[in-house]
RNA sequence: CGCGGGGUGGUGGAGUAGGACCACGCGGGUCUCAUAAGCCCGAGACGCCGGUGCAAAUCCGGCCCCCGCAA
């Protein structure tokens, strides 16, 4: 039977759909915050929450949080012992903080004080990192710099993509969560202070991060790709037809040097070739296979299909 | 009403008024010791509704769907 904990749940996020999950095996919240549903999008038609709606299959009481002297009645009501926030994607003001008597704790993706800031798991992922993680923090009012409550590292294969590490690390968070929840609550846990000159912090990601460059290194190529997609995408430019066209790269592989023929080796950096009926193209350090792409207003597809319809003479590099 | 691109045979594309074309795939045949090879033959398509025209994939109006950017 699940326990009631004495709780608000802050989340906006995938990330906070598998940490809820994980926590909802063993306990249940008093209340769910989430961020109101945002125009965006094409037409900028209201895009539902994924957190809300999620709340609502699982019968859990949710509310949107749109300001905060509103939702402070909503706590008088509600009467939290703690908050937990895990991908909540708004800073929760002092004032609000201090309603909580046991604190509001985060969820972090990441090994704290490394990767503070909004796009953790991206830097992970683009840095080639070994290990990650997730750390429950107690908050203060600065972001990601409260004192640490538990951490947990995992090591990495080196090939998780941006959505497999979200998934494995929301729910170690959780899970974690849900072990040391009760012992935090009956004061068994002093939380210890980060390091804080060993932080280092993460920007937003933006489009250009997703732009990859002829001129660098296989190795960046394949990180970029794990770590930037779905969202913003990763891409390059080519010459079509006279114009200049985006292509998203989605999927690709390294080519093994022994199979590729001589005139093929002698290739320039941004030329592309045909390789087993896919396209390739030749970077700094690698001939690459690229599997699976998107160009610029058509649908997303494997690079055999797009040779189909633009032959290799149809297009070429366009290096910005 | 944020900006923009697009819906053509199974797949990807070309085609802005008058024989619907190309590549891949598919079926059949043929060549080969053999092949995801080559050659020959073949089936198969213009998102939906309406309008203008002798004539519409192509022009006009409405609808549906897909996609890139921006936020």
């Amino acid at each position: 039977m699940k326990k009631i904990l004495p709780f608000i749940f802050f989340g906006s996020t995938n990330f906070s759909i598998y940490v809820l999950k994980e926590i909802l095996k063993k306990y249940k919240p008093l209340l769910v915050v989430t961020l109101p549903a945002k125009r965006k999008e094409r037409g900028l038609k209201l895009k539902p929450n994924e957190v809300y709606n999620f709340a609502l299959k699982e019968k859990l009481p949710v509310i949107e949080l749109k300001e905060w002297e509103d939702f402070k009645k909503e706590i008088n009501l509600v009467k939290p012992l703690m908050g937990l926030i895990a991908g909540f994607g708004k800073i929760i003001p002092k004032e609000i903080i201090e309603l909580f008597p046991k604190g509001i704790l985060n969820i972090h993706p990441s090994l704290l004080p490394k990767y503070r800031g909004p796009s953790p798991i991206q830097q992970t992922i683009l840095n080639g990192e070994k290990y990650s993680g997730i750390t429950i923090i107690l908050i203060d009012e600065l972001v990601d710099h409260g004192p640490i409550i538990a951490q947990e590292a995992i090591e990495l294969k080196g090939n998780e993509d941006y959505l497999k590490l979200e998934e494995i690390l929301g729910k170690l968070g959780g899970f974690k969560f849900n072990q040391i929840i009760e012992d935090y609550l009956e004061g068994k846990i002093e939380p210890t202070k980060q390091d804080h000159s060993k932080a280092t912090y993460t920007k937003k990601i933006n489009f250009e991060d997703g732009y990859l460059n002829i001129n660098d290194d296989y190795e960046i190529w394949q990180r970029k790709i794990r770590a930037l997609n779905p969202e913003p995408g990763t891409y390059i430019y080519i010459n079509l037809k006279g114009e200049k066209k985006l292509l998203k790269i989605f999927k690709i592989e390294k080519i093994d040097e022994k199979l590729i023929d001589e005139k093929t080796k002698k290739l320039n950096i941004g030329e592309f070739f045909k390789f087993k009926n896919y396209l390739a193209i030749k970077i700094k350090d690698a001939f690459v296979l690229i599997l699976e792409l998107q160009l610029q207003d058509r649908k997303k597809m494997n690079s055999k299909e797009f040779l189909n319809g633009y032959p290799l003479e149809t297009f070429s590099i366009n290096p910005y």
